[in-house]
DNA sequence: CTTGACCTTCCAGCAACTGGAAGCTTTATA
DNA sequence: TATAAAGCTTCCAGTTGCTGGAAGGTCAAG
């Protein structure tokens, strides 16, 4: 199947897909006697997979671990836990992290008029006033 | 004011700082003969108000229009609280984001017992089957 | 006067793509 | 069958916001 297609299917780019086999995390079965690439349907599947992966925010790394695991009928559960436990680990940092700037931000716009006079809070804010003024 | 001395007081690192001017975002005051950066108190002032955009994570294009509606005595506080607005709604679509991604991946995980056992749901599910099995 | 700390510029690399150019190959149509 | 359009290839550059490191000039102390 050509990438075109194979692009269409996964919904996934054709750049992307290309990338994905220059790293060497996705490569096709074959390639044509024209060079084309030509994946079959286990390619499809992979692709898929890691499509998934990466919208979980998992790395091009972890998408190759959990890849790995993935094709090795011998693994432990305990090892896929892992990954994504540390993953969920970030996640819930970057939600901290997130909801901490909101907060602050909140706290600056709250106090902004918004309107066509120059006195700004948010300004001040940043320029590292204190709350009042 | 060399740029190590800033670097101490602002905490940002002498590469951050030197990028900043690269970048034409914070510029130093002078130039010693040799060819040293040299910042004055109005330079560390800035560096620390882009210190705390940046920290809020307004992206670099939005310093620089804080930064110039800050230096614009006759601005209209509504601009700044526009930006701080388009900001805060990305910063909520990333939270969302990432909450979406902590269900699920927490659905995942507990079904998985993370035992040394090779079945796992959790490569089940971004395998792409649905909950079941 | 030399050593070491500090400064300079320039180049590369990170993550994960995306865009675009130049140039084949294949397919569809006239 | 000729040709044009669509689809494929590789390669290079750019994105964001830095960070690391090399090669080399400068400055203050002993």
């Amino acid at each position: 199947m050509n990438i075109g297609k194979v692009a269409k299917i996964t919904n996934i780019s054709a750049k992307t897909i290309r990338y994905y086999d220059e790293i060497g995390l996705v490569t096709p079965a074959a390639r044509s006697a024209a060079g084309y690439r030509d994946y079959d349907d286990s390619d499809i599947h992979i692709l898929q997979f890691v499509n998934r992966a990466r919208s979980l925010n998992f790395s091009i790394k972890d998408c190759r671990e959990l890849l790995s695991l993935y094709n090795d009928k011998n693994r432990a559960s305990g090892d896929v836990k892992i990954i994504a436990k540390t993953h969920m680990d970030e996640i819930n940092r970057k939600i901290t992290e997130l909801k901490d700037m909101r907060q602050t931000l909140k706290t600056l716009m709250d106090r902004c008029q918004g309107n066509d006079r120059p006195e700004c809070p948010i300004l001040h804010g940043l320029a590292g006033l204190t709350a009042a003024n």
